[in-house]
Parts: C-alpha cells; sequence; structure tokens
RNA sequence: GGCGGCGUAGCCAAGUGGUUAAGGCAGAGGUCUGCAAAACCUCUAUCCCCGGUUCGAAUCCGGGCGCCGCCUCCA
C-alpha cells in the first residue's frame, strides 16, 4: 500500500511521488519569535512533526527545514512595548521556542535558518523578480504585482477579481493592485534595516520562506506545511514569488494544510481570554497527553480544545502508559512452567495484524486516529491476556509480550508518543524505596523477627545497599569503588 | 458576497458504495478481588431531514435545515 496526502493544490488525495528517489524535502512554517507559541502552533508543529517522523518509518531520508521569523513588524512592536532592542526579543522568544518544542517531543529540524541570516539571498530574489517584471517600487518599497502572475489564486481556488467585491482591505492607494503584497519594505530610523539597492529596508513576510526553502530544498521540493490558515494569502504568495522567480513551475508537489484548533468553540484570541500558551500548558499538563489529545482527530479537521477532552485523554494515555510499564515488568521475570499453557494464539495473531492496519491508516492521508485504534486495539489484548486468572508467564508467552511491548513502543513511537519517561525511576524515589525497606525492617526487629530483617537486609546488600545497625538507628550506604557513604 | 469544510452512540472521533459502522472517554450490569488499584466481558447508533441514482448508500447526486473556518497579521 502505498502512501497517500492531501494536496491542497489538487484538492485531492494523491499518491506520493517524491522528487529524487527516497529523499524527502519537507518544509514548515515557523514562528514568529514574538511571544511563546500558543497550542494552536502546537497542533500544526505537532502534525508535521508526524508526518516527518512516519516518512522516515517508511524508509524515506527526510530534509526537514523549518524558519525562523526573527524580523517582523509584531517583534519591533513588542521590542518598543517592553523597552527591548528588537533583537532581545527575537532571541528569548526563539529559545523559548526551542524549548517548548523539545518538551512537546517534536524532532528538532534538520535546518532552522532565521530570517535574518538570508537577506543577501531574499535581495537577489527580488532583484530578479523585478528584472522579469514581477516587482515594482514605490518610495521605498518593492510590491509584487499579482497581475503579472497568471496562476494567482491557484492554491486558494479564488478569483482575483472576484474578490474584490467583497473585500474588506483597505486599499493602499500606491499599490496598482489591492493584493499586491511587500517583498521589501523601507525602514525608518529606529527599525530593523539592511542596504539594498531600494535602500535601507527590511523584508517582506513572505519573501522569507520562499527564500529559505529554496535555498535549503531547492525548487520542485516535496511538501510544503502549515495550517489552513496560510493558505491565502502567505502560500499563494509564495508560489508566485518562488514560480516567477524561476519561471517554472511547480515551486512545490505537495501542500499540506492542517485544520484550525478552537478553544470551547472559539477561535483563540487574546482579546478573548481563551489565548493558551504552550508554556503555560505544560507546566502542569504530560506533553504526551496534549500530543495524544491532538492524534485522535485527523490533521485537517477542526479540533476544539477543553480541558474536558484533555481530561479524558489524560485517562487513555494513563491506559497506554499503564500496559507499556506492565510489559517492562513481565519481560523481566523469569518465566515459569506451567502445566497448561495459556492461550496466546489471539495476541500473536494481533501482532500480526496491528502494522499492516496501523500502516494502512497512516498511509491514507496519515489518519492518525484510525492508526491510535489498531493500537488501542493490541493494547486491549495484552491486556485481556496478561490479567486473565489462568495467565501464566511461560517463556512462550513472554516472548509474545515483549513483542507486543516493542510493537506499542515503535508504533507510539511514529506517532512521537514517549512512553520512557513514566518508566524512569529517579534517585530520590529509589532513597525513599530503601528508606521504607528500612522502616519495615526496624519494624521486624522491634518483634524480634530476625528472620525477616535479616532477609531485607541480605536482599539490599545484593543490590549493593549496605546497611548498618548503630545505636541510634540504621544507616546505609551504596558500595562503590571507593566506598564512600552516602 | 466569494472559497473551503462539517453534521456518525451521552461526549469526542474514524469510516466515504456491500464488513458485526474502528477507537477513546463517560454510564449500566457482570467477572476478578483480603483492602486498594488496574484490567477484562456484555449492553447503549433507524449514520441531521427529504428526494434521487443503484441489486445495494453513512458513503454518490439534488434540495433543505443547522454549524464552522478562511477571505485582515494569524499555525
Amino acid at each position: 500500500m502505498s502512501l497517500r496526502a492531501y494536496n491542497t493544490l489538487t484538492g485531492r488525495k494523491e499518491d506520493f511521488v517524491e522528487r529524487d528517489r527516497g529523499r524527502v524535502g519537507m518544509y514548515v512554517c515557523g514562528p514568529t519569535v514574538h511571544d511563546y507559541i500558543h497550542i494552536g502552533n502546537a497542533r500544526t508543529f505537532l502534525t508535521f512533526d508526524v508526518i516527518r517522523r512516519y516518512l522516515l518509518y517508511k524508509g524515506y531520508q527526510v530534509l526537514f527545514v523549518q524558519n525562523i521569523t526573527d524580523v517582523e513588524d509584531k517583534i519591533i512592536n513588542k521590542a518598543r512595548q517592553l523597552g527591548l532592542g528588537w533583537q532581545e526579543v527575537a532571541q528569548k522568544f526563539e529559545r523559548e521556542f526551542y524549548q517548548d518544542m523539545e518538551k512537546l517531543g517534536i524532532m528538532p529540524a534538520d535546518v532552522q535558518p532565521r530570517a535574518t541570516e538570508q537577506i543577501d539571498f531574499m535581495i537577489k530574489m527580488i532583484s530578479t523578480l523585478e528584472e522579469k517584471g514581477y516587482a515594482y517600487r514605490v518610495d521605498g518599497d518593492v510590491y509584487f504585482s499579482i497581475s503579472q502572475f497568471k496562476e494567482y489564486g491557484q492554491l486558494s481556488k479564488r478569483n482575483v477579481d472576484e474578490m474584490m467585491a467583497g473585500s474588506r482591505v483597505e486599499v493602499d492607494e500606491r499599490k496598482r493592485h489591492p493584493l499586491d503584497f511587500a517583498l521589501w519594505k523601507s525602514s525608518k530610523a529606529g527599525e530593523p534595516g539592511w542596504d539594498s539597492p531600494w535602500g535601507r529596508g527590511r523584508p517582506g513576510w513572505h519573501i522569507e520562506c520562499s527564500a529559505m526553502s529554496l535555498n535549503y530544498l531547492g525548487f520542485g521540493f516535496d511538501i510544503h506545511g502549515g495550517a489552513q490558515d496560510l493558505i491565502f494569502p502567505h502560500h499563494e504568495n509564495e508560489i508566485a514569488q518562488a514560480e516567477g522567480y524561476k519561471q517554472e513551475k511547480p515551486f512545490v508537489r505537495y501542500w499540506l494544510h492542517g485544520g484550525m484548533l478552537q478553544i470551547n468553540e472559539e477561535e483563540m484570541h487574546k482579546s478573548l481570554g481563551n489565548f493558551v500558551t504552550v508554556h503555560e500548558l505544560l507546566e502542569k499538563e504530560n506533553p504526551n497527553v496534549v500530543r495524544l489529545l491532538m492524534l485522535g482527530s485527523h490533521y485537517r479537521s477542526g479540533l476544539n480544545f477543553t480541558e474536558e477532552k484533555l481530561e479524558e485523554v489524560r485517562k487513555a494515555y494513563g491506559r497506554m502508559a499503564e500496559v507499556v510499564s506492565r510489559l517492562d515488568f513481565l519481560s523481566r521475570q523469569a518465566p515459569k512452567e506451567a502445566p497448561r499453557s495459556p492461550d496466546i494464539s489471539t495476541l500473536e495473531r494481533a501482532l500480526y495484524e496491528t502494522r499492516p492496519a496501523f500502516e494502512e491508516a497512516m498511509d491514507d492521508d496519515f489518519n492518525t486516529a484510525r492508526a491510535l485504534s489498531a493500537v488501542f486495539e493490541l493494547i486491549r489484548l495484552v491486556n485481556s491476556l496478561t490479567q486473565s486468572s489462568e495467565f501464566v508467564l511461560t517463556s512462550r508467552a513472554r516472548e509474545v509480550l515483549t513483542q507486543a511491548r516493542e510493537l506499542i513502543m515503535e508504533l507510539g513511537g511514529v506517532l512521537g508518543l514517549r512512553f520512557e519517561e513514566g518508566r524512569a525511576v529517579d534517585q530520590s524515589r529509589l532513597f525513599a524505596l530503601v528508606d521504607l525497606l528500612l522502616e519495615i525492617r526496624e519494624e521486624a526487629r522491634s518483634r524480634r523477627d530476625w528472620q525477616m530483617a535479616d532477609r531485607i537486609r541480605y536482599g539490599l546488600s545484593r543490590q549493593g545497599i549496605m546497611v548498618e545497625d548503630r545505636p541510634d538507628g540504621p544507616i546505609w550506604k551504596i558500595k562503590s569503588d571507593a566506598d564512600t557513604a552516602l
């Protein structure tokens, strides 16, 4: 079964055929670093993280590029507001972005260029567009003339003239067409600026992504992603710039767009007070829960984010994590003899059926919800076997369960779910366990139950934990090469 | 006004021409059980309405009703 993906450009699911055999070039519009990223951003980034992971799982060599927009009006405004330099604002929120992404378990991009490091290439593109008649100057600004690009509107399926009628845009009289957009903006004093053929200025927002994707992935790369709100005008403009510049098409083979996230049935807005940043959400929420919530519906659908849904997903994730730790435990146990082996045939069969079901779902335009159901089905069968009263951990059963564990971990991993965090036992928990055992031992000693007391001491010493009884109570230390007391 | 999408169980959500209509959460009953927790089993859907196409429709077509997103910086 081959991979199919919904391409916004054609409006259909299409077979995925990469430009260069076995290699996929992928670009996802990154953040403007003027504030913490919000959970809407997170949804999009999680979506493309999963797509990327699945492509890797399928054996593609993926080159993943994402920009950092570190010069833009919002950053400048924020800096004014805070009385900081624009670079300081950009640097701070770029750092926060990386931290949030890491917490969300999103793989770092292979290349993550900053807009300010690509100015030369943008200037080159704009100059070429100007030479080829796609751009014109007004004062110190340079605009792209959409009338010169016949296919403008192809991605968003808009008729440029019809749009004019219902347009709410305030028309800038200096532009030849209301939808013409800035390639280069002149900078006023105190604003960031670079020297250019058009004077001191800075790039328009749309040119960045064209420049960076072209620079790192080359023309005609495979996947360009973002959320649906970027289809128009941002991605439409990117196509116009890139195809105008190269005089070729297509700029991108597959345009993938994620659906919008809402909070309590409303669009997220600071003014509505429902603006949730990843930073604050992850202060109290497990990132895997957030991810699982997003995976529960198709990436192209709208998604309503609510506290109730979060609560449901917490439980579902708890079930997944629990079965993984149960399997961890069982796979470490010594197998037992049994007169009658438990019936493992159902689970054995499921082991063969789960992966194809998972792949079929993911191959069909990355249907994570359906893929997840295959994993949950496997989990149910594991529980059904291990929790039944007749269950005995024979060596064959252990083998099958270990395979089940590996499969759950692997497929969960393709979706970016991490179970190992819940399993890590940190030192303070280990110490608390030793203390608990010593408490029990003291109770045994006070009952003069020397057998129990010795058993605990011996058991601990086998783990390298030495107990010494002193008049004022026991102390313990971990035996090491230097035999240092803790 | 233009473009796109949605309406499936109490809730969330897959499925898009023929399967017992996935899965998660919640609820009821049951099993297991020293207590607790977990888990498993069973039950709960005339697929928004009305027509049409078809041997056969949740799935395709037409109409209606309801809802949403985008069209402006926006992931």
